[in-house]
RNA sequence: GCGUCGGUGGCAGAGUGGUCAAUUGCACUUGGCUGUAAACCAAGCGGAUUUAUCCUACGGAGGUUCGAAUCCUCCCCGGCGCA
């Protein structure tokens, strides 16, 4: 018996509710896991995303063994811990910022593809801490691992997988996720091939590595990640190959464009074991979260919710408003007429432009709440939805309001 | 009253004879943001437009010059100093 377990309990199509447990608590699924970098949901306390209805948080391990360094939450107790959170915790590998400071680094690409964009000319890079200047970048990609020019002072630093698991072990989540390799979605098939197998042998040893640490072992599991960007054979694949291995969950990794996001999904799922439980990474917007679900994923991390509010952006069942926008200013309606968001029910459209216009934090954090509380909800319906095997009528609900 | 410094786009503040419809910041308008280099980034921001150009603009009025926000004269307004 490893440290979490999770149990089935309905299904709706090919979508279903469960019950991942942890050693610090119990997640219904399917959850909306709010991000929380560096140990924190950027202008959220914890009591607050408690009053929300947030199950667990998702922490990073690249950022925290920058700062303030994992020995430091080690010494704390764990993350959860450390920040306050009495929850389940998990954190993800830094194999996201292979690609956010790597691929991704000051240019536009994004992780979901809009249209077009300039095909990248290389592929691995060979380790040389001169080739991350050159390219302009701060993450370059070898076989063994990655090294990173850290984005605070500059300096050199070197993730492997092992040293991965060995920073998430230090940082005590009660999940974590295998070190992978996050491709742009502008790659070529062969290159999105070729880092697919290299997170497969990265998959292989951070489970190795966390496998060795039977005190860890107690405490912690692991999800192994599915790549292949948006080729349905490579995630077919991919899913096959991560599925084989001994993982306690599985995540499914970003780069895609939003059109094959489904059918990326339908590649990979299948191959996935049904009792284990399915993490989306870094999705998503309500309509992609909605699209998981139907799929059958369980767990969904995404900074977007937190980013727009701070940026000034709210979810409402009527689309996405812009607060800042001129019209708002005097707009005396509440954020979300058909959403109530504990703790910001008395906040006016007028009062939060005013807020974010100014640039008072106050402002940020009641957007921030906002979503944060309107995306668990959607999740919360979802999963009350499924029980009673109404979703697809829900999802088309909520979709046509929304996207109206 | 005398002396002196100064009056530039919503504000602050560059420019100090042509390349100036005028740097920059803020404000403003509109976009973008999906495992957080992100309380960030981008575009626009006098008017009209056939987007080539044209018109109106750097306190006001004259003047010098091929050409002025930039030089000269007078006037108006403000800061400071002396009476």
């Amino acid at each position: 018996m490893g440290a979490i377990s999770f149990s089935l309990e309905k299904r709706d199509g090919r979508a279903r509710t469960g019950v991942l447990t942890t050693p610090h608590g119990t997640i219904e699924t399917p959850a909306f896991v709010p991000v929380g970098t560096k140990a924190n949901v950027k202008g959220v306390l914890p009591g607050m995303l408690k009053n929300l209805g947030a199950q667990v948080v998702l922490a990073n391990t690249y950022h925290l063994y920058l700062q303030p360094g994992e020995k430091i939450v080690e010494a704390a107790g764990g993350l959860g811990k450390f920040m306050d959170w009495s929850g389940p915790t998990m954190t993800d590998s830094g194999g996201f910022q292979v690609f956010s400071l790597g691929a991704a680094f000051g240019r536009t690409i994004t992780k979901i593809a809009k249209g077009e964009e300039a095909p990248r000319e290389h592929g691995v890079s060979v380790f040389d801490e001169d080739v991350a200047s050159q390219h302009g970048q701060l993450a370059v990609i070898d076989d063994e691992g990655v090294t990173f020019t850290s984005h605070l002072d500059g300096s050199l630093h070197r993730f492997t997988p092992e040293r991965s698991i060995e920073i998430q072990h230090a940082l005590g989540a009660d999940m974590f996720f295998a070190f992978d390799e996050c491709t742009a979605p502008t790659e070529s098939y062969e290159y999105q091939k070729e880092a697919m197998h290299r997170t497969h042998r990265w998959a292989d040893r951070s489970l190795k590595a966390h496998r060795r640490n039977l005190k860890a072992n107690k405490e912690q599991g692991i999800f192994g990640i599915v790549q292949g960007g948006r080729h349905e054979d490579l995630r077919q694949e991919s899913a096959r190959e991560i599925a084989s291995m001994d993982f306690d969950g599985f995540g499914i990794g970003g780069s895609f464009s939003k059109e094959d996001m489904q059918g990326a999904l339908q590649a990979a799922i299948p191959e996935l074991p049904e009792e284990k439980p399915r993490h989306f990474l870094g999705i998503g917007e309500p309509g992609d979260l909605l699209l998981g679900i139907q799929e059958g994923m369980d767990l969904f991390d995404c900074v977007a919710a937190t980013r727009i509010a701070r940026h000034g952006s709210i979810y409402t069942r009527r689309g996405i408003l812009h607060l800042r926008n001129e019209q708002y200013r005097t707009d005396m309606s509440p954020l979300d007429p058909e959403t109530v968001v504990p703790g910001t029910e008395g906040f006016s459209r007028a009062y939060v432009s005013h807020l974010l216009r100014s640039g008072e934090i106050l402002g940020a954090t009641i957007a921030s709440m906002h979503n944060l509380g309107f995306i668990l909800q959607l999740v919360d319906g979802a999963r009350a939805a499924l029980r009673e095997g109404r979703f697809a009528a829900y999802r088309e609900d909520f979709c046509r309001d929304y996207y109206a």
